[in-house]
RNA sequence: GGGUCGGUAGCUCAGCCGGUAGAGCACCGGACUUUUAAUCCGAUGGUCGCGGGUUCGAUCCCCGCCCGACCCA
C-alpha cells in the first residue's frame, strides 16, 4: 500500500495547518438545503442574472458535496462540486469533426465561484491554500450564469467538511485500470460516471423485480444463508465452523428447498432475492458469491412461467427505456447485438432448436444412429454411449446455445438432464421444464416441481451414491426437506434468475465483474487475515480448513 | 490447471540493440477577478510488482513467485 507520497504528506500539513487556525478539517452539522441538480434546474426555469447583476437579495441557497476541479485565477477560483444528483448520465459523445459540443441532458456537476471580495478572509484563506480537489465542502451562496450561460454558484460562505488526503485520479483519462477500479470501487464510483449508472441501474432492476413479484401476491422471505446441508443445485459449497455447536456448516448453493419448504407451509406464493455461494473458479462470468432471484408458485406450472418470466423481463427493459428518456424502445444493445426484450420471446424444445437453430435437417433428428452421426460430422463432442437424450442436449450446447442471441426459451429438456424436474405427462422422456438464453448465456433455469417424496427420497439416494462414488457436486440426503414433502407439498413451479447475469445484459457489460461492487479479488498481501509467515505454516492453515469439508451424508432428520 | 499479454511517478502512458528513467495531468512555488481538460513561468516527485541469476553494468536478457486481463480446459 501507498501510505507514503509527497501528495498525502503535503495535504497531512494542510490538515495540521487547518487544526493550527481552529478549524475543523473534518467539520460536521453542515445542513444542504437543496442540491447541485435543483439548483441547476431551477435555472433552467428562471434564468438566474449575469455576474454582474446579481442582486443581494437573490434566493440563497446551501449544497454539500465533493469538489472535482479547481480552476484557480489570482483573486477568483471557479470549482466544480458533485453531490448524489450530478454526474450520473454517462458523458456525451464528443462532437463530430468541427460540431458543436451537443448540450448536455443533465449537468456532471455544479460549478462554484469564490471571489476574494465576496467571502471572509479564512474562506479565502481555506480556499486558496488547504482546499483540493476530493475534499468535500459545504457552501452557501447565490445564483448566476457565465458568459457560456452556466448556472453557477457566487460562493459566500465555504466550510471544509471532510479532508481528503489522497489525490483523485487524473481528471481526463480517470481511472482505468480494472485492477485498482475493483480493489477500490469507492475510487472507482468518484470519478467513473459509468460505474455509477451500472449500480444505479442495478438497483432499478432489484426494486422492479420486488414491485413486480409483490405485485401479484408473491411474499418476500429469507431463508438461511448457513445451512447444515447444502442443497438445491450441484456445486460445491463454502465450509465454515460453528464454534459454540461445534459443527460444520455451509453457506448456501441455492435457497430451493427452504422455499419449497415454504410451499408445504402453505405460503403459495414465495420469492428471495439473495446470495448464493458456489466453491469454483473465477471467470468474467463467475463470481463465487452471486445474486440469486428464485420465486414459487403454487398451483402453476412451468407454462405460467414463460408468460410471468416475459412479463418481468420486458418490463425491466421498459422501465429503464423509461429512466433513460426513451421510452417504449425495447430494444438494448449488448456487444455487437442488439437485444430485443419485446415479448413474446422465441421458442423451441432442445429438439427443434437443432434444427431451427442449429443446422440440422429433420432426418439428423429422426434417432440415436443419425443424430449421432450429425454431431460427429458437425466434430460436436459427445458422450460415449450416449442415450438419444444426451445426443439432444450435447447438440443443443454444441451448435445451438451459442446462437440463440434474442431471448429464447428452450424446453422439453430430457429426463436425463433434469433430475429434480417433473415428467412430462404426455411424453415421459421430457421434463417440464424450460431455460430461457440471451445472448448465448443462460439466464433463467424453471421447472414444474417434483413433490413426491418417495421419488425425492430415491433421486437424493442416488446423488448420495454419487457422492459416495467421487462426485463431490452431488447433493447430500436432505431428510428434513423428505419429511416435509410427506406433509405435502401442492403442485408448483419454480424459477431461478441470475441477477448479476441479468444486471449484465441490462446495462452492455461483458464481465461480471462490472456488476459487482466489490468483485472477488486475491487480496494484496498486506490484506491478508493471517499473513503467511511461511510455506509450512501455510500448509497446515490449509489442511485445517480442508479436514472440514463435508464427510458424507448430513442427518437432520 | 494450461497458454498469451500486462504490472514504470498519485493517475494515464512512453522508454530503441543492456549504459543509473521520461511526458501529460495532478501536486508544490509564482502570475492571473467569467474559467470549461483554463493559460503562462518555475521546481519537485521513482523499491521500474517481488526475489534470484547472467553481466563491468539489468526497467530491458534468463529463472521462480505475486497480482491482473483475455483465451482454453
Amino acid at each position: 500500500m501507498d501510505d507514503t507520497n509527497r501528495i498525502r504528506d503535503a495535504r497531512l500539513e494542510k490538515l495540521d495547518a487547518l487544526r493550527a487556525e481552529g478549524r475543523n478539517p473534518f467539520a460536521n452539522g453542515f445542513s444542504p438545503d437543496t442540491s447541485c441538480l435543483a439548483i441547476w434546474e431551477r435555472a433552467q426555469v428562471e434564468p438566474p442574472p449575469g455576474m454582474n447583476e446579481l442582486a443581494a437579495d437573490a434566493p440563497r441557497f446551501s449544497v454539500a458535496g465533493r469538489i472535482m476541479a479547481k480552476n484557480d485565477m489570482g483573486k477568483a477560483s471557479f470549482l466544480r462540486l458533485r453531490d448524489k444528483t450530478v454526474g450520473n448520465e454517462d458523458v456525451p459523445a464528443p462532437a463530430s469533426e468541427g460540431a458543436p459540443a451537443p448540450a448536455p441532458q443533465a449537468p456532471q456537476n455544479l460549478q462554484l465561484y469564490v471571489r476574494k471580495d465576496v467571502v471572509n478572509e479564512a474562506d479565502w484563506t481555506l480556499m486558496k491554500s488547504h482546499l483540493d480537489i476530493g475534499d468535500i465542502v459545504g457552501v452557501r451562496g447565490r445564483v448566476f450564469v457565465t458568459r457560456t450561460g452556466e448556472p453557477t454558484l457566487m460562493v459566500d460562505e465555504l466550510v471544509l467538511l471532510t479532508k481528503s488526503l489522497r489525490p483523485l485520479p487524473e481528471k481526463f483519462h480517470g481511472l482505468s485500470d480494472l485492477e485498482t477500479r475493483f480493489r477500490q470501487r469507492y475510487v472507482d464510483l468518484i470519478v467513473n460516471a459509468k460505474a455509477r449508472r451500472i449500480f444505479k441501474t442495478r438497483a432499478l432492476i432489484v426494486e422492479h423485480v420486488r414491485r413486480f413479484l409483490g405485485d401479484r401476491g408473491y411474499m418476500e422471505v429469507e431463508t438461511p444463508m448457513m445451512q447444515v446441508i447444502p442443497g438445491g443445485a450441484t456445486a460445491r459449497p463454502f465450509v465454515t465452523h460453528h464454534n459454540a455447536l461445534d459443527m460444520p456448516l455451509y453457506l448456501r448453493i441455492a435457497p430451493e428447498l427452504y422455499l419449497k419448504r415454504l410451499l408445504v407451509g402453505g405460503l403459495e406464493r414465495v420469492f428471495e432475492v439473495n446470495r448464493n455461494f458456489r466453491n469454483e473458479g473465477l471467470s468474467p462470468r463467475h463470481n463465487p458469491e452471486f445474486t440469486m432471484l428464485e420465486f414459487y408458485q403454487a398451483y402453476a406450472t412451468y407454462e405460467d412461467l414463460i408468460a410471468l418470466t416475459e412479463e418481468l423481463l420486458s418490463g425491466i427493459a421498459a422501465r429503464l427505456a423509461d429512466d433513460e428518456g426513451r421510452a417504449g424502445d425495447l430494444v438494448r444493445p449488448y456487444g455487437d447485438h442488439a437485444i430485443s426484450w419485446a415479448k413474446p420471446f422465441a421458442r423451441y424444445s432442445v429438439k427443434e432448436s437443432l434444427t431451427a437453430v442449429g443446422g440440422l435437417a429433420d432426418a439428423d433428428v429422426a434417432d440415436v444412429a443419425s443424430l449421432a452421426a450429425a454431431l460427429h460430422a458437425r466434430k460436436v463432442e459427445v458422450p460415449k454411449n450416449a442415450s438419444y437424450g444426451q445426443l439432444l442436449v450435447a447438440g443443443f450446447e454444441g451448435l445451438v446455445e451459442h446462437r440463440l442471441i434474442q431471448p429464447t426459451f428452450i424446453t422439453h429438456y430430457p429426463v436425463e438432464n433434469s433430475p429434480l424436474a417433473r415428467r412430462n405427462e404426455v411424453d415421459p422422456t421430457v421434463t417440464d421444464r424450460f431455460e430461457l438464453f440471451v445472448a448465448g448465456l443462460e439466464l433463467a433455469n424453471a421447472f414444474s416441481e417434483l413433490n413426491d417424496p418417495i421419488d425425492q427420497r430415491q433421486r437424493f439416494e442416488s446423488q448420495v451414491a454419487a457422492r459416495q462414488g467421487g462426485d463431490d457436486e452431488a447433493m447430500y440426503m436432505d431428510l428434513d426437506y423428505v419429511r416435509a414433502l410427506e406433509y405435502g407439498m401442492p403442485p408448483a413451479a419454480g424459477e431461478g434468475i441470475g441477477i448479476d447475469r441479468l444486471v449484465m445484459m441490462m446495462t452492455d457489460q461483458q464481465s461480471i465483474r462490472e456488476v459487482i461492487l466489490f468483485p472477488h479479488m486475491r487480496p494484496e498481501i498486506e490484506q491478508r487475515a493471517e499473513p503467511v509467515a511461511d510455506a509450512a505454516q501455510a500448509k497446515a492453515t490449509k489442511q485445517a480448513s480442508d479436514s472440514q469439508a463435508p464427510q458424507g451424508p448430513v442427518r437432520t432428520a
